[in-house]
RNA sequence: GUGCCUGUAGCUUAGUAGGUUAAAGCGUCGGGUUGUGGCUCCGAAGAUCGAGGGUUCAAGUCCCUUCAGGCACCCCA
């Protein structure tokens, strides 16, 4: 019996094309990042199981996560997300960090999951928080962020979605308007969040079955559906029109607009699995009827920090995944092959290994790339090798070349050819860098 | 975790009602062209038919199990 040759299930291997699609995208997340003012930091990729657990939910752990036992005894779960890590490690410093605080970072993490397109049990996910503003502008700003990755990667706004609702919102209409409990409250937030996947009367009935026979003579699932089916604020029942929620979504929408970011809608149905956002939430939706799902999402979790014992700080952060992004970019052709970096594939022609070697050199100490082949193969495998590796440029190095020390310089996308001194080449490597 | 579908060379597939040496294109490698790729011609390598077990004189083809992938559910932190 052989050894596998497959990357364990749901986990990915990232040969060089690969590795660079990935370095590509985390290039643009780190620079629109940076841009905005954030700050990249890190944390272990293994924590203390409790971490997780304090959110509540205990079958996500034991079910949907990599948790095991060290040599010291100590449950630890490989982390499945980066916001436990983040506030974490803001609570341990909460006096001497400087608010606003802004950080991102590109961790790997791993979920325990049924495989599915879109869904592996390993991935890269873009994180970006907020830390220690509570107004809207902080709200204005991570959509501000997610809508400028987006249209680095090339997407135009009719692209993807952005739908946003407000948990204060839903909560305050369940508990205030509907008077359900809290328990009742979750049910039917569970039921909301799965709605478009159930037939309408499938819904209805099990909303009916959360209620009491009270709150069914009290119209409650008239006035629930009254809300669901508000396609804009404008449009929601009077009774909860005048909520603090309302405006604030007003007000961010107006915002949004003025920065001409005007696919953003409201959708009361929007409920993102909603257990530690404590506010506004908002999602992001490919609009390609092909691949139309959730792409990302974020919100305002107020809680977290408080959670470490300290006092709160109010929180606002979003998360996108590197899978969910690529199948993005696919379907509406924005992926880019992306060159090599490696900038010159030099080979000699003949007896020429030690000059070979000796030009590959002289051109590194000159900040240029070189992969060298001096093996004996024609000098048409040696081009056709470079040019499936993506590289730009072939040099050749013969006997003539030798001579005459210019050396004969190929651009494999147009063909043409020159000879030229390596002074020269650094330069020519130099311009095609630049663009 | 539940249900359904799929699994033949690196890739895409063909394989007759189960019958001897499993086929093709692309790709790979070599050669025609020993200093030049994306064209063309010739040739070669490459598959214990995902794996394991069973039925049968005989299984890629039927049955069971298992692994992997896809879809729906669950979940989506």
């Amino acid at each position: 019996m052989s050894l596998s040759k497959q990357p364990i299930k749901g986990a990915r291997d990232f040969y060089p094309e690969d590795m660079r699609q990935r370095e590509y995208i985390f290039a643009v997340w780190k620079e629109v990042c940076e841009l905005f003012g954030y700050e990249a930091y890190d944390a272990p990729i293994l924590e203390p199981t409790d971490l997780y657990l304090t959110k509540g939910s205990e079958e996500i752990i034991n079910e949907q996560t990599y948790s095991f036992k060290d040599r010291g005894d100590r449950n630890l779960t490989v982390r499945t997300e980066m916001t436990p890590s983040v506030s974490r490690m803001v609570a341990a410093r909460r006096q001497e960090l400087a608010y606003p605080l802004r950080l991102y970072s590109i961790p790997q993490c791993w979920r325990y999951e049924r495989m599915q397109r879109g869904r592996g049990r390993e991935f890269y996910q873009l994180n970006v928080d907020l830390f220690g503003d509570e107004s809207l502008n902080a709200e204005v700003e991570m959509i501000e962020i997610s809508d400028t990755v987006l249209r680095k990667f090339g997407a135009k706004r009719s692209m993807y979605e952005i739908k946003l609702n407000s948990r204060k919102l839903i909560d305050g209409f369940l508990t205030d308007e509907l008077k359900l409990d809290k328990t009742q409250a979750d049910t039917i937030r569970r039921l909301i969040d799965r709605m478009h996947k159930m037939a309408t009367p499938a819904f209805t009935a099990q909303v009916e079955n959360t209620l009491s026979p009270t709150q069914r003579d009290d119209g409650a699932l008239d006035k629930l559906l009254a809300f669901l089916k508000a396609d804009s604020l404008e449009h929601l029942p009077g009774s909860v029109r005048s909520h603090q929620s309302v405006d604030d979504l007003k007000r961010l929408m107006r915002d949004l607009e003025g920065l001409n970011i005007t696919n953003a809608v409201f959708d009361p149905t929007l409920m993102r699995g909603f257990d530690y956002y404590t506010d506004i939430a908002f999602e992001v939706f490919d609009t390609d009827p092909q691949n139309n799902r959730s792409m990302f999402g974020g919100g305002r979790y107020d809680g977290l920090v408080g959670a470490f014992g300290v006092d709160p700080i109010p929180t606002i952060g979003f998360a996108m995944g590197d899978i969910t992004l690529q199948n993005f970019l696919r379907s509406h052709g924005l992926a880019k092959e992306i060159p090599s970096t490696t900038d010159v594939y030099l080979f000699s022609v003949g007896d020429t290994v030690d000059e070979t070697m000796g030009v590959a050199r002289e051109l590194r100490e000159m900040g240029v790339g070189v992969a060298t082949d001096v093996t004996d193969r024609k000098p048409a495998k040696k081009i056709k090798n470079a040019v499936k590796m993506g590289v730009r440029y072939a040099l050749i190095v013969g006997e003539d070349e030798v001579q005459n020390r210019q050396y004969t310089l190929k651009n494999l996308k147009s063909g043409t050819e020159g000879k030229y001194s390596t002074q020269r080449i650094v330069s020519i490597v130099e311009d095609y860098r630049a663009g």
